[in-house]
DNA sequence: ATTGGCACAATGGTCCAACCAATTTAGGTG
DNA sequence: CACCTAAATTGGTTGGACCATTGTGCCAAT
């Protein structure tokens, strides 16, 4: 089985200005115990501590941005939004995304196919603890969810954030989230679908449940049917599409 | 269920001035029809072209580069690397120091939700020339299995190929392959395993049956059947490489 | 005519110094 | 104490200058 892009020449490019500043950056995050939502020195200070151009900074700090291992906020500072170690492995992967029906529908397969596996995981894994911190996110949710009368973006999100960081594998969250941006970029204001993702909340709950009791089957199975009532919204809101379309060539 | 990262802005307030630059250069590209390969502009015209200062078009330049969407060569020009229109998705994966079990571990659960869903839906969505098709890889890396008594890594990736694309998501493909990429990385020789992959050979056959039977559960089966022997023979390699520090430590 | 080397131009990389824009902070005022 | 305002802080942008590398084309020697 093949690299897919030549992984050999990049190693040996290892020259250039900016990447010995990123690693003395990486080694200063590692030295000084910096935790994701710490805030950086800033970026004169360490131009002069580095011996290096403001510019080169910034040109190394906008790499690390694109990256997204680091958030930059005007007036206020550099801040720290990932784990950074100097041996971290880079693999910038740009996807096509159209607004049609298919595309939406594709970020869904995917999505099927990593959050069932990340339950999975999840509940293989999860410390008391984990599992104390997922069912706070619940709640909260939970909470939201009748003070609204529907589904809250944030409390949702955090609490499948809670889920797939308790699977212990990065990537899960990275490529989810990436499939989530990707959904909802065209996805907004779903058309005619006014109560989107409604349907999906009692299976929060029961996929809760499952990895409380630490089962895996059970929290793939809750999983899937969460995502399930996704698919159906997603559909109903592309048969209304069609509707109107229809009425409006009438 | 949120945006992690603020879908809704980006577009509409098109604030930044790098992102201007790097949809304007977007534009540009498809509109001049550049393809991979190709020269862009000199940095000093875009800026002029475009009416910013040249720093700001260097720094949308390196966002690109971080992408692998455009490499640069000082004292000859800036070359697209690949294709770009305006709106795809960019998704920078990061493993934190991506060379140990973990991180290698991590991007084969990544490919075992993936690869058991995609071959469900190749099952589901093959028509008898997708089955054809397949069949026809599959002998081939069958052939050269023999002659060389190995697993051959290109015809066993066209082979998986094959079975990615007849699924009709594009998102399988490049998301497994980089995994792929991740993994080969840091496992170009797998240490202690000589016959590394060659418990996956079977399972490409029951694999295609399974498909060309239209069985969806059989498919997802064997599919996971075939990713878990990788798993065992990563398993073993860092077995091996335990005892081989251990021995160096006696 | 071919080849080799050399000077020059083009291009990305780095640096500096200043100013702009958003944010935070400190102080003062009610 | 709460609120507002002004100053300091910080990232964002600009212009200009110079360095390092590469590409080009001319010219001389063979």
């Amino acid at each position: 089985m093949p690299p897919v892009v030549s992984p050999i020449l990049a190693p040996v490019h290892t020259s250039s200005r900016d990447d010995a500043v990123l690693n003395a950056l990486a080694d200063f995050v590692t030295g000084a115990g910096l935790k994701p939502g710490d805030r950086l020195p800033t970026e004169r200070v360490l131009a002069e501590h580095f011996k290096v151009s403001r510019t080169t900074v910034r040109e190394a700090l906008t790499r690390w941005q694109e990256l997204g291992l680091v958030e930059r906020r005007q007036g206020s500072g550099t801040y720290l939004k990932a784990a950074v170690t100097r041996n971290m492995l880079h693999l910038p992967l740009t996807l096509p995304s159209g607004n049609d029906f298919n595309s939406l529908m594709h970020t869904l397969e995917i999505r099927r196919g990593l959050e069932a596996e990340a339950a999975v995981l999840c509940a293989e894994r999860a410390s008391d603890a984990d599992i104390a911190f997922i069912e706070q996110k619940l709640i909260r949710m939970e909470e939201v969810f009748h003070e609204r009368s529907g589904m809250s973006a944030d409390e949702d999100w955090d609490f499948h954030l809670a889920v797939f960081r308790t699977s212990g594998n990065p990537l899960f969250e990275q490529i989810i989230a990436a499939m989530y941006e990707m959904f909802h970029r065209f996805w907004e204001h779903p058309l005619g679908v006014r109560d989107f993702g409604h349907a999906s909340f009692p299976y929060h709950r029961t996929l809760f449940n499952a990895i409380a009791e630490r089962d895996p089957l059970g929290a793939r199975a809750e999983a899937l049917k969460l995502i399930a009532t996704v698919e159906d919204d997603l559909k109903r809101g592309n048969a209304n599409l069609k509707k109107q379309t229809k009425k409006s060539k009438e």
